[in-house]
DNA sequence: CTATTAAATAGGAATAATTCCTAATTAGGA
DNA sequence: TCCTAATTAGGAATTATTCCTATTTAATAG
């Protein structure tokens, strides 16, 4: 079953399993597409509505330090969360504030390999995420 | 003279020369390592007193709409302004705030040929770039 | 099952970063 | 020199996030 997977996870991060850090993580897993502690505020409220919104932000933060969660660096102000932990880039909607995520394995093999061999003078490199700008090209809305 | 680049830049970009513009101009050339908006406001006070701050985040922001500045987002949550628009990449330090402009042709020019191949659905491509994570080695602190 | 205790949470106040508002000023063109 | 749309000062308002402390709770050992 899914939750037992949920406090697995946390167990496995030394982490109490509380029905907060739950709620937070069937909110991740529930709202794809990188949402912001915003929206994973609402989420979580609508079903759990007497957890604080510190804690929200604190469980966040924890799950952050603990690999459980990622962040997600836009050119807007709002920090968005990313619970998609297999290796992959962003593709960045320049008009929107859609943020799309790109598994390409041979690309991140590409960048992994050019960087076995590129050496950078005192700089140990650890990951590497490409962020890809552009538009969607939705076929529906040509004729705005 | 520099002033007369600045000036021309602006006018280049449809905005009219006025003294905030250029001071906030001159603090991006000055301040290097992608200024957030507080030292920015710290530069352009010193030598402007009376500046309002909210004009200096509207010129920011002006800018960033006319191509003149970029924007960096870190996980730590603060917009950070990057004056080069040189095609570069950046690196950034896990442990600190630090974030280095790294320029590399060849490795621009792979990912560009790369994705001149591979075709996104629904997505059209107009800048990459590339995150690098990781940590600066500083010899000076191994014996930390 | 119960007691213990360090860790986690509620609730809201505090802070920090950024945006918004309006009257006054100003740059650039006529 | 004048006109007008664009820009700015100054500060209030908003928004996102962090911080604080008393209370509660999950995990562990007995």
């Amino acid at each position: 079953m899914k939750k037992e997977k949920i406090s697995m996870d946390l167990k496995n991060s030394n982490l109490k399993v509380t029905p907060q850090r739950m709620a937070v993580l069937e909110a991740l897993d529930s709202l794809k597409n990188h949402p912001t502690a915003d929206k994973i505020k609402e989420y979580v409220i609508k079903n759990h509505p007497n957890v604080a919104v510190g804690t929200i932000y604190k469980t966040l933060e924890t799950f952050f330090e603990k690999g459980l969660v990622k962040k997600v660096k836009t050119e807007k102000d709002v920090m968005r969360y990313d619970a998609i932990l297999k290796k992959h880039h962003h593709l960045y909607c320049e008009d929107t504030e859609q943020i799309e995520d790109f598994f390409d394995d041979k690309l991140t093999k590409m960048l992994e390999e050019y960087f076995k061999k590129r050496e950078i003078p005192n700089f140990q490199v650890k990951d590497l995420k490409l962020q890809i700008i552009g538009t969607f090209i939705n076929k529906k809305s040509l004729n705005k």
